[in-house]
DNA sequence: ACTGGCTCCTGAGGGC
DNA sequence: TGCCCTCAGGAGCCAG
C-alpha cells in the first residue's frame, strides 16, 4: 500500500506522540507478519524511551534506547495512534503503551509488513545495506539513474521502482512520474539517455513532493497515524485512470501490466 | 550481473 | 447466496 509519501506521512503523524515517551508494555496478538516478530521484541524495548522516529525508503525506524524497531508496512499496513486500552481491531497486530496515556497500533490485514528489533547500526542491516539513495536527498540526480541504467534492458517503470537504484517509488508514483517526464513506461531503462533521465529524476521529486504535502494518496484504506486520509488522490493523472482521456491531450489513457504491476501511461504523450 | 516469475496473505468485486 | 476468478500502495527470493 504506502509508497514513501505515505510513510513519510504516517512519520510525521506518529513522531509528535510518541518521542521522548517510555513505552510501558508491548503487547503483540500475531507474530506472524513477512518475517516473525522475534520472541524478544517484549522483552527488549519494554521500558525504553522512544527517541526520533526517521525513515528509510518506506521503511522506518523507530529509535528505542539502544536499539531500533524497523518497521515496514507492506501493501496494507498502517500505524495508529490510539488511546490506552482501545479494543483490538481486527488484523491489529502489536500495540506499543506509551507512558503519555496513548499506544501505537500496527495494523496489516495482508501481513506483508515488517515489525524487527536491530540492537547493531541500522545501516549494516541487510533489509537497508544495499538501498539507493533518497529520491528528495542530495544524492538522487538524473545523472544517477542514468549511470545506474547503462547495459539494462527491464522497463523503466520497473527500474525506478527498485529500491537498489532508487527508494520510495511505488507502483502509483512510478506511473504518475513517467506521465510527467513524458517517458514510456515500457522503454528500456539503457536506452534512454540523459537529458531524459533528469526530466524523470525531477518528476520523481516533483510528484513524491506534492504526494507528501497533501498527506499522501488514500486509495483503499490508507490512514496517517491519526486516522486521517491523504488526499492526492485527486491529482493522479494516470493511475488507475485506464480509458479515461489524458489529462494534455485527451487520448484515452491505456492500462498494462509491466512486471506483473498495472501500469498506465497516455500513448501520445508519452515516447 | 540481470531478468522475469513466484511468493507471502486477506478482502473486495465481478461474472455466472 | 455461493463459488470461482482477478486484482490490490511491496519486495525478497529463485531459477535460468
Amino acid at each position: 500500500m504506502p509508497e514513501l509519501p505515505e510513510v513519510e506521512t504516517t512519520r510525521r503523524g506518529i513522531e509528535p506522540h510518541l518521542r521522548g515517551y517510555t513505552v510501558t508494555a508491548v503487547k503483540v496478538r500475531e507474530r506472524r507478519l513477512r518475517w516473525p516478530i522475534p520472541d524478544d521484541l517484549e522483552q527488549q524495548l519494554t521500558g525504553q524511551i522512544i527517541g526520533s522516529i526517521t525513515r528509510r525508503g518506506k521503511y522506518l525506524l523507530l529509535h528505542a534506547g539502544p536499539g531500533i524497531v524497523l518497521l515496514h508496512l507492506g501493501m496494507s499496513g498502517s500505524l495508529r495512534v490510539l488511546p490506552l486500552d482501545t479494543p483490538w481491531q481486527k488484523h491489529d497486530h502489536v500495540t506499543l503503551d506509551l507512558s503519555n496515556g496513548l499506544s501505537l497500533r500496527l495494523h496489516d490485514p495482508r501481513r506483508f509488513g515488517v515489525l524487527l528489533w536491530l540492537d547493531a547500526a541500522p545501516a549494516d542491516h541487510p533489509l537497508l545495506a544495499k538501498l539507493g539513495p533518497e529520491p528528495l536527498g542530495n544524492h538522487f540526480s538524473g545523472t544517477h539513474l542514468y549511470e545506474q541504467s547503462r547495459g539494462r534492458r527491464v522497463a523503466v517503470k520497473s527500474f525506478i521502482m527498485k529500491g537498489q537504484v532508487v527508494v520510495g517509488v511505488g507502483n502509483i508514483y512510478a506511473s504518475e512520474a513517467l506521465f510527467h517526464a513524458g517517458i514510456d513506461p515500457r522503454q528500456p531503462a539503457g536506452q534512454i539517455e540523459l537529458p531524459r533521465y533528469e526530466c524523470l529524476a525531477a518528476a520523481i521529486r516533483t510528484i513524491l513532493g506534492a504526494a507528501i504535502a497533501q498527506g499522501g494518496t488514500t486509495l483503499r484504506d490508507f490512514v496517517n497515524g491519526v486516522g486521517e486520509p491523504g488526499y492526492f488522490r485527486q491529482q493522479l493523472a494516470v493511475y488507475e485512470r485506464g480509458g479515461e482521456p489524458c489529462p494534455l491531450c485527451d487520448t484515452a489513457i491505456i492500462r498494462l501490466k509491466i512486471g506483473q504491476r498495472a501500469s498506465y501511461y497516455c500513448p501520445q504523450c508519452q515516447h
